[in-house]
DNA sequence: GACCACCACGAAAACGTTTTCGTGTTGACA
DNA sequence: TGTCAACACGAAAACGTTTTCGTGGTGGTC
C-alpha cells in the first residue's frame, strides 16, 4: 500500500521547504527556474495530487453540491440529477446526493450532516411529510448560515431562495388545448386531491382551458384520486358511466389505468378516446399506445438549479442579489393514444 | 449570516481553552463536572456542531462511499443506489454519485478526484468503454492506495476486490425453465452480441436450459441484436417468418418489442405465445400485457456491496482479509405475459 | 514541613494545504 | 566599499479538530 505524496513528503524529499514546494506547483514567480522545474518534474512523476479535504478546510469551501430529493427510484428526478451533474462537474463542482423519503425527519438531518462543511449549498425538492408539517426551520437555518438553497419541483413560496419550477398550469392547459384543437369535447380530468400543489395547480390550468374554450364544466367529468395504491380500481370506477372522448390525467400512471379502463369497456385509444398525460417516466414512450404527454425537462431543470446555485456561490456579494425564479416550458410530445 | 460556531469561539467566549471546550463535549474525564456542564449547555444553546471537513483532515477519512455508475438515469441502477444510501447512511456514511456516462475518461477523472480525500472507497459498475478497452489502470491504483474498491453487476475479473454480481446465467436458466415447464416446445431467444456480457451469460444459461430439458437447439430461434437504436425493426423482422410459442429476451425492451411485433402478426401474448423477460424497470409491471420477469433485486444488490465496502473500510487489518464475491439470487416474478 | 498523588486544565502538535511576511544572499551602482 | 534592490527561499499562521503531554495547584500522609 502506497503512501499518498504531500507537500511535506515532496519537500523532504526534495530538502526545500513545504512552502517552496507549494508555491512552485502553483507557478509563483517567487520560485527560481530551476526549482520550479525540478519540483514540477517529481510530483508529475511520483503523481502528486493535493488533498481536497485539506484545500476545503484552508479554503473553507468543499465544491461540493448538496442534493437532497424525495426519493432516487423515480425516473423524473433521476434527469434531475443528470441535469445537475452535467452542469456541476463542468464547473469543477461533485455532487452529494441525499434522499429524504419522503419523510421530515431524514430531510432534516441529511441537512444538518451536509451543512456542517461537506457541502457549499444545496438544491432540493422538499419531501412530502415536510409540505404537510410546514416546518421549515432546516431551511432557513441554512439559508441563515449563508448557504445558497435553490428549490425545484416541490418549491416552498414562502422561502426565500432561488427556485426552478415547471408551469404546471400552464403545461395542463396545453394539454386540454391539444384536446380541444383535436376537436374533443367532453374532456375528462384525472387528477389527485387539492393538497397536492401539482394536481391543484394542473386542475387549474384544466378548467382555465375550458373556460376559454367556452366549454361548460361538467364536474362529473372530473375524478380526484384520493389513495394511490387504489387508484387503479378507483379509475375503472369512474371512467364505467360516463361518455367522453378525452381524458387528461395528471400522471402517467393514472393514464395508463385509463387506458386499461377503456380497453376493458371495449373502446379503443386513441379511436374512439383520446388520452393525454403530464409524466416523466419511460412508460409512455414504450407503452402500447404510446403515450401522448405534456414533459417536464427535468435535464434542463436540474441543470439551471445548479446554474443559480453556482452564480450564488461564486458571487461574493450574492447577499444583495435578488433570488430569481426559473420557469422551465414544458413541452408537448405527440404520439399514439391522442387521436390525429 | 451567522458565523458558524467553532470550538475557538466557545473558547474565547467561555474562557477556556479549546483543548478543554473539546474534551468536555467528549465527556471526558479529565474535565471537571461543572466545566463540562457549563460548556455543553453553552455548545446546546448556540447549537454547536462539529465541521466536517475538519474532522475529516485530522482522521483521515471522510465517512464518505463514493459511487460510480454507469448512468444514473435508469431504474436498474437508481435501485441499486437506493440500497446502497440505506446501508451507508445507517452505519454513518454519505454516499457521492458520479456518472461516466459510459466514458472511460469520465470514470477515470470521476476517481481520480475523489480518490483525493473526498472518499474512503468506492462503489463501481464499470463503464462500457472501460470494458472494451480493458485499460484498468486506475481501479489498480487506488486499490493500492489503500482503498477498497467493490464493484457490481458489470464486474471484471482481473480486478482483485470485492464483487457484487447476479448470477446471469442462472436466471437466463430460471427463465427458460418456466416456459418449459407451462409445456413451452419452440423457445425463441433475444439477445445482443456476445461481448456484452449480460448477453453472453444470458444466452448461456438458455442453452443450458434447453440442453437439460433434452430440447434440440434450433439456431434459427436466436436473435443476437446488432444495433440497439435498430431492435424495433430487427425484432420484427426476426420474429416474422418463425414459429415459435415462447420468447426469452435478455431484457424488457427486448420482450416489448417482440410483444408489438407478435400483436401486429395477429399474435396474442400470452395466449398464442409466452414471453418472459430479464427487467430492471417499472415497465414491465405497467405494460399491457405485464410481463413475467428475472428481477435483480438491485437493491439488494447494493445494500450488499455497501455492507461489504464498509466492512473493509472498518475492518483494521482488512489487508490480509480476503476478496469476496457475492451472488444474488435472481427472482421470478410471473404476471401476464406467460401462459398459465 | 517535605513529599507525593491527583485533579483540572492548557500548550502544542498533527492532519495537508496556502499565503503573508521575513531574511539572507547576490549583484549593481555611486 | 558601503547601500540598496532584487531575488529565492523559509518560518509560521491559519483553516477546525483531537490528543498527548506537561504543569500549577491542592490536599493528604508521614
Amino acid at each position: 500500500m502506497k503512501k499518498r505524496l504531500t507537500l511535506k513528503l515532496i519537500a523532504k524529499e526534495l530538502d526545500v521547504s513545504i512552502s517552496t514546494v507549494s508555491k512552485a506547483l502553483r507557478d509563483s514567480a517567487e520560485i527560481s527556474e530551476d526549482t520550479r522545474q525540478k519540483i514540477k518534474a517529481f510530483a508529475k512523476l511520483y503523481n502528486y495530487k493535493p488533498n481536497n479535504i485539506a484545500l476545503s478546510l484552508k479554503n473553507r469551501k468543499s465544491k461540493t453540491i448538496g442534493v437532497i430529493i424525495p426519493e432516487i427510484v423515480h425516473h423524473y428526478f433521476t434527469t434531475v440529477i443528470s441535469g445537475i451533474e452535467q452542469v456541476a462537474n463542468e464547473k469543477g463542482y461533485h455532487v452529494i446526493i441525499c434522499t429524504s423519503n419522503n419523510s421530515f425527519d431524514k430531510e432534516v438531518i441529511n441537512m444538518e450532516i451536509l451543512a456542517n462543511g461537506s457541502t457549499d449549498g444545496f438544491i432540493l425538492s422538499v419531501a412530502k411529510e415536510t409540505q404537510q408539517k410546514r416546518d421549515y426551520h432546516h431551511l432557513t437555518e441554512v439559508i441563515e448560515q449563508g448557504m445558497p438553497l435553490v428549490m425545484f419541483d416541490r418549491v416552498i413560496e414562502e422561502i426565500n431562495c432561488d427556485k426552478v419550477i415547471i408551469d404546471d398550469t400552464l403545461g395542463a392547459k396545453k394539454a386540454v388545448q391539444f384536446l380541444v384543437d383535436k376537436g374533443c369535447k367532453n374532456i375528462g380530468l384525472i387528477s389527485t386531491i387539492d393538497y397536492v400543489s401539482v394536481g391543484k395547480l394542473r386542475t387549474q390550468g384544466y378548467l382555465e382551458a375550458l373556460s376559454e374554450n367556452n366549454i361548460e364544466l361538467n364536474e362529473s367529468l372530473i375524478l380526484k384520486v384520493d389513495d394511490f395504491d387504489e387508484s387503479e380500481e378507483e379509475i375503472s370506477r369512474f371512467l364505467s358511466d360516463k361518455s367522453m372522448d378525452a381524458v387528461f390525467a395528471v400522471n402517467e400512471h393514472f393514464a395508463i389505468y385509463a387506458i386499461k379502463a377503456f380497453k376493458e369497456q371495449g373502446l379503443d385509444v386513441p379511436k374512439d378516446v383520446s388520452v393525454i398525460a403530464f409524466t416523466d417516466g419511460e412508460l409512455s414512450k414504450r407503452f402500447i399506445p404510446s403515450l401522448t404527454t405534456i414533459n417536464q425537462h427535468g435535464e434542463e431543470m436540474g441543470a439551471q438549479a445548479a446554474r443559480l446555485l453556482i452564480k450564488k456561490l461564486e458571487n461574493d456579494d450574492s447577499e444583495d442579489e435578488p433570488f430569481e425564479t426559473i420557469i422551465i416550458e414544458t413541452g408537448l410530445v405527440e404520439r399514439n393514444s391522442t387521436k390525429r
